[in-house]
RNA sequence: GCCGAUGUAGCUCAGCUGGUAGAGCAACUGAUUCGUAAUCAGUAGGUCAGCGGUUCAAAUCCGCUCAUCGGCUCCA
């Protein structure tokens, strides 16, 4: 068999036979020296249908499914990976995205390479390659300063310049075992007995003196990890577990070159510049006060128009499609939440109970039981279905103190909540609505992009759950039915619905491609079987209704956040709180004029400011550009001469005077469109 | 809550090994009246996050608390 030749495929379709053995890098050499100079690592796919999976890997191991496509049969391998069989063989260059992930897990190893030697009593858990770069857990009593991140740093370069090979090498996964529990290296020894069984062999990677339980690939050598840099260090729980002991995890991050490392730490610097806390503050948009507590969002004059223009947007776009506003309040005694469950299921992330007279009383996390006890207080029939109760709710959480992120994650915090009651053959028609309602909302605050996750429940875990297994089945399956008829792809994720039943979380998609968690749809048949709901059918017999609980801005701070950072604080012109800046020439000669256009403007319902210091004119235009103020209004005795403004409009510059009329005629239309460009 | 870092004027920050706080911008006053991103001068402004300790002396050293930042974890 051994003489008989292996097909390699070529990208562009091309086939070579070779003998068996033979590595992507001998390929690449005889193509030409150059491209294998080039190469990182090579992808291959075999020509013939897998039928078994070649290894242990379980899903879990988040390395292997990094480099993924088991069922396909198709991975990335080493350079030097001896081919065994007929397979399709892409050499990835620099270029690749998958070849940047194993430069960084390289990089991870060449960090572990560097600590070992500066410490050697650390002890390794494992270094994947994120999205951002890379980073090794490990476990030390000291914990790492900065100096000592300076330090591998400095080290790191010393394996880099020693140019190390990356050899892979295989061993009974029992002489690894003994070997690493002789060394203490209690992490790994988890790893081998998680991610292999009984007589597999592991593979282990060597550079220089230094060798990891690994499953690769790596690239060819410790030199090709041209451009890294240690960027910090924090505290993780081994496995996740706050019960398990503190790991450091250190944090790095590689590229090819140093024109993608300074291109990344630009980005970074960009999305700093963009942080809604930094530009929160420059605007005077919102604070938090240490007074008041961590967590609680104090919404100042600005932030507070842009809020009140959201949530008047949402009033009437709410009533447009059929709901009803209501309001409920914000304390309510705790037998109300015994009876909910949120004492039990949600009591840890609840205000503790407040004492009074007649008894308990708790702040409410959501607004449902509020929403319900509408529902409850009257009977209701089948004509009466759906009901749909909306409200912009308060709501208070406990939030852990180290978890609190300027809007994103606070402790008091308004929800957008509606909660729909309606008869099952109802159900799939409301949660479509809501679907496109959610659709709407992203669209009208300029976002264009959304992905979808369907969560469900663990079978595996059914106590963390109310509900029976039917009732699971059947609710997944109608959220399923919606999102498939809507043609809506989606990630469906076990094991990540609320304790009440199923959900559709949308993420959108900001202006830097990041991902947030806002809108969310859910299931809900705990609470109408907790409180009882019903309403009489066409049948003249009583019937459990159906609730769906929605919130579409999930959160009006977290929202609002993602609004900030999305536009920069150059919020559109409907959202600005400030829409026209007016700067007057001179503020002796031109202030009366100045007044005049403001109280015009003011008039057609625009949101003036006019500077009447006796500053430069140069100076009121720069204070209104740094406020990102859409357009600013310039006037001197031309403009006062003939009812005109000179326009300057946000991130185009002047564009001369036109008459005062047609100005306010752009930018009510503006205004009405709620478009995003001037 | 946990690990690490940080907290000085409204904002951004300086203040070495302890000797009793400083700049720029903003504010205020005055001068200037200006054609598209910072006019000039002056004035005022600080329990150095809070509490406690060490010391003749603490922004500085130590302890605790609070908050913030980067993570872990969790979620809207």
């Amino acid at each position: 068999m051994s003489e008989q030749q292996i097909k390699i495929q070529l990208p562009d379709g091309s086939i070579r036979e070779v003998a068996p053995g033979t590595t992507p890098y001998d390929i690449a050499m005889s193509i030409s020296p150059r491209l294998a100079a080039a190469v990182v690592v090579a992808r291959i796919k075999p020509l013939t249908p897998v039928t078994a999976t070649t290894d242990a890997g379980e899903e879990e191991n988040s390395e292997a499914a990094m480099y993924g496509g088991q069922e396909t049969g198709e991975r990335v391998v080493d350079l030097s990976a001896p081919l065994t069989e007929d397979v399709a063989l892409e050499l990835l260059k620099e270029s690749d995205e998958a070849a940047l992930k194993v430069v960084r897990h390289s990089a991870a190893h060449v960090m572990a390479t560097a600590i070992l030697e500066l410490f050697p009593e650390t002890k390794l858990g494992h270094g994947p390659a994120t999205d951002q770069g890379f980073f090794y857990d490990v476990y030390r009593e000291t914990p790492f300063s900065e100096t000592d991140l300076a330090a591998i740093e400095a080290k790191m370069a010393e394996v880099v310049a020693r140019d190390e090979k990356f050899v892979r090498e295989e061993e009974s996964r029992e002489k690894g075992l003994s070997d690493y529990s002789a060394q203490g290296e209690f992490m790994k020894v988890h790893f081998i007995e998680r991610f292999t069984k009984p007589g597999d062999e592991i593979s282990l990677y060597k550079n220089g003196g230094f060798t990891d339980f690994c499953r690769g690939p790596h690239v060819p050598s410790t030199g090709r990890v041209k451009a890294f840099k240690v960027t910090s260090v924090a505290g993780a729980y081994w496995l996740g577990d706050e019960k398990n002991q503190q790991l450091q995890r250190v944090y790095g991050t590689a590229f090819f070159n140093a024109k993608d490392l300074d291109a990344h730490f630009k980005r970074l610097e960009e999305i700093k510049a963009r942080d809604h806390r930094v530009l929160g503050k420059q605007l005077d948009l919102f604070s938090i006060q240490e007074v008041a507590g961590a967590g609680l969002i104090f919404w100042h004059p600005k932030g507070g128009l842009i809020r009140k223009t959201m949530e008047d947007w949402m009033r009437d776009e709410c009533i447009r499609r059929g709901y009803e506003m209501v309001y409920t309040p914000h304390i309510m005694r705790r037998e109300l939440w015994k009876i909910s469950g949120h004492e039990g299921f949600y009591g840890q992330n609840m205000y503790p109970p407040m004492e009074l007279d007649d008894a308990e009383y708790r702040l409410k996390p959501m607004n449902c039981p509020g929403h319900i006890l509408i529902y409850k207080n009257s009977p209701k029939s089948y004509r009466d279905l759906p009901q749909r109760y909306a409200e912009l709710g308060n709501v208070y959480r406990y939030e852990r103190s180290g978890t609190m992120h300027g809007l994103l994650r606070v402790r008091g915090f308004t929800q957008d909540d509606a909660h729909i009651f309606c008869m099952p053959e109802q159900i799939e028609s409301e949660i479509a609505a809501c679907v496109e309602f959610a659709d709407e909302v992203l669209k009208a605050f300029g976002f264009a992009e959304f992905k979808v996750e369907l969560s469900t429940w663990d079978p595996k875990d059914q106590k963390s759950y109310v509900g029976s297994p039917e009732h699971w089945e059947t609710a997944v399956g109608s959220l399923k039915k919606v999102l498939d008829a809507k043609g809506i792809p989606y990630r469906e994720i076990p094991g990540e619905a609320a304790f009440y039943g199923p959900k559709i979380d949308i993420k959108l998609v900001d202006v830097l491609g990041r991902l947030w968690q806002l809108s969310t749809v859910q299931f809900d048949f705990n609470l109408p079987q907790r409180f009882e709901l019903e309403y009489t059918g066409e049948d003249g017999e009583k019937h459990r209704p159906v609730m769906v609980h929605r919130a579409l801005f999930g959160s009006v701070e977290r929202f609002f956040g993602v609004l900030i950072e999305h536009y920069a604080g150059a919020f559109p012109m409907w959202l600005a709180p400030v829409q026209v800046g007016l700067v007057p020439i001179s503020s002796d000669k031109h202030l009366d004029y100045a007044r005049a256009v403001k109280a015009k403007l003011e008039a057609a319902g625009l949101r003036v400011e006019l500077d009447e210091r006796n500053d430069p004119m140069k100076a009121k235009i720069r204070d209104f550009a740094v406020q990102k103020i859409p357009f600013v209004l310039i006037m001197g005795d031309k403009e006062a001469a003939s009812e005109a403004v000179s326009v300057r409009t946000r991130g185009k510059g002047d564009e001369g005077s036109v008459a005062l009329t047609a100005f306010v005629e752009r930018a009510k239309a503006l205004v009405a469109s709620r478009g995003v460009g001037l």
